[in-house]
RNA sequence: GCUCGUAUGGCGGAAUUGGUAGACGCGAUAGACUCAAAAUCUAUUUUCCGCAAGGAAGUCUCGGUUCAAGUCCGAGUACGAGCACCA
């Protein structure tokens, strides 16, 4: 039995003690790996059992690429500034340097236990002020490039935490952290001006070896739009404003425009009679948290100003209303609404019945020349107590419709409607429900042999009483009139205009799909891409609007009103002017306070007297109170473990050039927009400016899976039962057992369900594998038996880790040890390689093996990764599939170098083969060489 | 609502990318060792029919392409994630 504890501890020591995994850092003679973790938030309850997921995954492709002969650099340190640590220091009542150091000490700790091949040399903390001299130092190039910028803006606010939150760190109006209520407030704030980078942000996505899900994400929350800008002029007044669209080509179908309640315009173009109406809307949205606007978006709600827009391409005159359905912060914070063709817009028409003009139209149907047009009606009745609509069966000359007809002279389509129903079904008592869209549709009519084009609308009417009229019908029309399901109508109903017509009936709302442009003069005709190119040429020719493109992506809100951060190296002088530290001033160190907690909703450091007031070349100022965000110190990091002590630069520019990008970078999904934006941002800006040598820092990244609960549930404290402890795990099993288990669980990526005795499993491999040494099944001899599996287990195993498959090449060493258990014996030369393939995922085993079993006296760390012959992974025999129509019928073993006929005769001759064939037609033969026959009979 | 992703035995998961579905592990069953238990070793284990040989069904559902579909195409369902009045 091997003694993990004894062993663990025994080589953690001596890995220590010879500074095994210590990086050289300028030795550029080997070919660089790069892999890195996404470093810890060292929070007070310790690893979870997701850490060592991830760090596994990274340390086995260390070590493997180690003994592949790379240099390779693979550091840790701690995330350790920031929210969470500080509101976790009140809640226990500790100071957060204090706190965060110990608990940094619990970490450390924690992960040696676990055996990982990190150069602890290169260990960093952002809350270090070597370290944080350079956060700072690089706020101040941001700062001076303009990148950095103190203004005036709205921003979440939550009340609780006493600080102003970015856009990433509120999830459904409140806070991430602690799920406190957030609202709106406007707030001279510190951002960075990340939009200006949107662009690239956005194409440089394409170049990385990313999940694509993640990818996905940062395109979404860059939120590129194309669209235009149009500037409408306020009547009887010299006011104008502009709006953003993407959908100009239906300017002539905006019937009224939105400003947003926060819009600078609205108090000057209020009329005297709205003024009131219209405070108190602005009023109420002011105080409204975000939460409350999301929660209460079913209903549309605004009010009229009283002023009227006038419309560039017709002189319309049309209502400016304001509501907060229009977002001060996107766009130009004003729209022009376009009810026909835009959801939010026909919801708010309908609401306070404003007028719908259709400038979009579908077409159904085949065009031909020569066609006859007419304006025609699709009327759909529909019983509400049997839930039954009305159709007529033309049977075999035309199938099911509903009640159709052409508009006569001086009739409107309502009444025509009407018309048509008494006529063809004698029904007299109905109520218009809902008059939809109209739809251009091209037919042939077969009674008159002849090409129509008609505009046709459609009406959804209710049925009143049943009582019918007479009929009054022409004599061609023989048809039954019936009323059915909806479920039948679906299926039956195959007319184009009448599906389409149901459909609109059906789903309400806006038309929203593409089609041809009506009532829009110069547009008429053109479908919306068309349409969209056109109006904008008319636009710029008029000046009068513009293309643009718009992002989602809104300003980094760099501050907090919190303790625990770097400081902002900013002075706001007396003289209104703000001074930025020297860089020989720099770090600015946070000073030790006894009271943290700000007050009032004021920052800390405002009660920080001293170290507040300062006087530079003889004038008075104060230093900016707020400190940096916790994303701050982890946007460039990785730059720092290259070169972490040096204190005249951020790194050497050479050893900058060497070592970067990151060639494996391992961490949770859960950063797919914060972090992993943020330092794409900072990086590429430092590439700008010629710091840093690549525009993209991480090259591949992988996000690992959640460890859930035995109960297929996430750990946490709702069922405190179920959470595993990884430093228990550790103590009952073994780091070597724990880290194989996690591995051996599935895909790195997917989310997993812990198993006890799983991990019981993995450590009985172990012994399976301790157990050969020890038992002496390692001698002297040649196993011709294993040499093949041998050689496909070095190649899979290699290739799985490159991959980072590891469960399958862990699965692939099992197969290995069952089969060494069948020989029960094996060769030195294959444990000893055996035993490195199995060293990255259990370093302590496999570096005690080593030792005592194998009689090395150097580290296993800085052997050589075995090779593989591919001639020697291939069988000389195979099993030949014989299907008989795709069916297994029979196998049989038969070498390699069977030819295709050889395969097919030996195929044929197979006992139950021969009766699957018996009596039948051979049709043809397909042979797939090594691997298998199908004879295909009839 | 929109955008992604996932779906395979009792369970975790494999499947060379269109060619034997269920590798490996867990669990279960039986046997060996043992006074006994644990540990260990050996065998069986998708389901159904059959003493067996063998046969039938089977990768969320329905349909299609193909000699051949877990894999490709079309429609849908369920679960998960992201975004959500973004004009």
């Amino acid at each position: 039995m091997y003694d993990f504890k004894k062993i663990e501890k025994k080589w953690q020591n001596y890995w220590e003690e010879n500074e095994t995994f210590k990086t050289d850092i300028w030795d550029f003679t080997k070919p660089k790996f790069y892999a890195l973790d996404m470093f810890p938030y060292p929070s007070g309850v310790g690893l979870h059992a997701g850490h060592p997921e991830g760090y596994t995954a990274t340390d086995m492709v260390a070590r493997m690429k180690k003994m592949q002969g790379y240099n390779v650099l693979h550091p840790m340190g701690w995330d350790a500034f920031g929210l969470p640590a500080e509101q976790y220091a009140i809640n226990t009542g500790n100071h957060p340097e204090k706190f965060t150091f110990e608990n940094i000490k619990t970490f450390k700790t924690q992960l040696k236990s676990l055996g990982f091949a990190y150069d602890w040399n290169r260990e960093i903390s952002t809350t270090d002020p070597t370290y944080y001299k350079w956060t700072q130092w690089i706020f101040k190039q941001l700062y001076q490039d303009g990148y950095a910028k103190y203004v005036d803006m709205p921003v979440n606010w939550c009340e609780e935490l006493g600080t102003v939150l970015s856009n990433d760190e509120v999830i459904d109006g409140k806070s991430e952290r602690g799920g406190f209520p957030v609202i709106r407030k406007n707030m001279k704030q510190w951002v960075m001006d990340i939009p200006a980078y949107a662009e690239k942000l956005l194409n440089n996505l394409e170049t990385l070896d990313w999940p694509e899900s993640t990818k996905e994400i940062q395109r979404n929350w860059i939120g590129k739009s194309i669209g235009a800008l149009v500037d409408f002029k306020v009547l009887n007044s010299n006011q104008t404003f502009t709006v953003f669209t993407t959908r100009c080509d239906t300017l002539f179908g905006a019937t009224y425009c939105v400003l947003a309640p926060e819009h600078k315009i609205v108090n000057e173009i209020t009329t005297k009679e709205q003024k009131e109406i219209v405070e108190e809307y602005q009023k109420m949205c002011a105080t409204k948290s975000e939460l409350e606007r999301t929660e209460l978006n079913k209903e549309k709600t605004g009010v009229f100003t009283g002023a009227y827009a006038i419309n560039p391409v017709n002189n319309k005159e049309i209502p400016i209303w304001i509501s907060d359905y229009v977002l001060a912060t996107y766009g130009t914070g004003a729209i022009m609404a376009v009810p026909a063709h835009d959801d939010r817009d026909y919801e708010f028409a309908k609401k306070f019945n404003l007028p719908i003009i259709q400038v979009l139209e579908q077409e159904t149907g085949e065009t031909k020349e020569n066609e006859i047009l007419k304006n025609s009606i699709v009327a759909i009745v529909h019983d509400k107590e049997k839930d039954q609509y009305l159709t007529i069966n033309w049977h075999k000359n035309g199938g099911r419709l509903f009640i159709g007809g052409t508009i006569e002279e001086n009739e409107t389509p309502l009444e025509c409607a009407f018309r048509e129903v008494l006529e063809e079904t004698g029904y007299a008592d109905i109520e218009l429900i809902q008059e939809t869209f109209k739809i251009r549709h091209h037919y042939y009519a077969y009674n008159k042999d002849k090409y129509f084009q008609i505009e046709c609308t459609g009406f959804l009417f209710e049925l009143k009483s049943a009582d019918k009229q007479n009929q009054n019908l022409d004599e061609d029309e023989a048809f039954d009139i019936e009323w059915v399901s909806k479920d039948t109508v679906l299926e039956e109903i195959k007319d184009a205009l009448h599906s389409k017509t149901f459909e609109y009936v059906q789903n309400g709302g806006a038309m929203t799909e593409d089609g041809i442009h009506i009532n829009s003069e110069f547009l008429n005709g053109l479908n919306k891409e068309e349409a969209i190119e056109k109006m904008i040429e008319w636009l710029e020719a008029h000046q009068v609007g513009k293309k643009q493109i718009n992002y989602r992506l809104r300003d980094w809100i760099f501050a907090r009103q919190r303790y625990w951060g770097e400081p902002v190296p900013i002075v706001h002088m007396e003289n209104g002017t703000d001074y930025v530290l020297e860089d020989s001033e720099l770090p600015l160190i946070l000073p030790t306070m006894d009271d943290y907690k700000g007050k009032n909703g004021k920052a800390p450091l405002e009660n920080a007297e001293q170290w507040k007031q300062v006087e530079i070349n003889g004038v008075k100022g104060t230093r900016e109170t707020s400190t940096m965000p916790g994303s701050a110190g982890s946007s460039w990091y990785f730059l720092r473990y290259i070169d972490p002590n040096n204190d005249e630069k951020l790194a050497d520019p050479e050893l900058l050039k060497h070592w970067l990008p990151v060639d494996l970078y391992v961490g949770g999904p859960e950063h797919a927009v914060g972090h992993l934006l943020y330092a794409r941002f900072w990086n590429e800006y430092l590439y700008d400016k010629g710091i840093v040598p690549v525009q993209e820092p991480f090259q591949k990244l992988v996000h690992q899976g959640m460890i859930l609960g035995e109960n297929g549930i996430k750990m946490g404290k709702r069922y405190p039962e179920y959470v595993v402890n990884p430093t228990d795990v550790v103590e009952s099993h073994g780091a070597d057992s724990l880290r194989l288990y996690e591995m051996f669980m599935g895909p790195l990526q997917a989310d997993k369900p812990w198993s006890q005795t799983g991990l019981e499993g993995s450590k009985k491999f172990l012994d399976r594998v301790y157990r050969i040494f020890e038992e002496g099944k390692v001698v002297e001899c040649t196993t011709p038996e294993l040499e093949r599996i041998y050689h496909q287990t070095v190649k899979k195993v290699t290739n799985d880790y490159e991959t980072l498959n590891f469960n399958t090449a862990i699965s692939q060493m099992m197969i290995f040890i069952n089969a060494v258990y069948k020989e029960e014996k094996i060769s030195k030369e294959y444990a000893e390689h055996f035993i490195q393939l199995l060293n990255p995922v259990c370093p302590h085993i496999t570096e005690e093996i080593w030792h005592t079993f194998l009689g090395h006296n150097t580290t296993i760390a800085e052997s050589t990764w075995p090779t593989y012959e591919e001639e020697k992974t291939k069988e000389d025999t195979y099993e030949m599939i014989v299907q008989v129509n795709g069916k297994v019928r029979g196998k049989i073993e038969v070498s390699v170098n069977t030819s295709k006929e050889e395969m097919e005769t030996i195929a044929k001759e197979i006992e139950n083969v021969k009766t699957h064939l018996e009596g039948k037609e051979i049709v043809k033969i397909i042979t797939v060489p090594q691997k298998l026959v199908n004879i295909v009979i009839k």
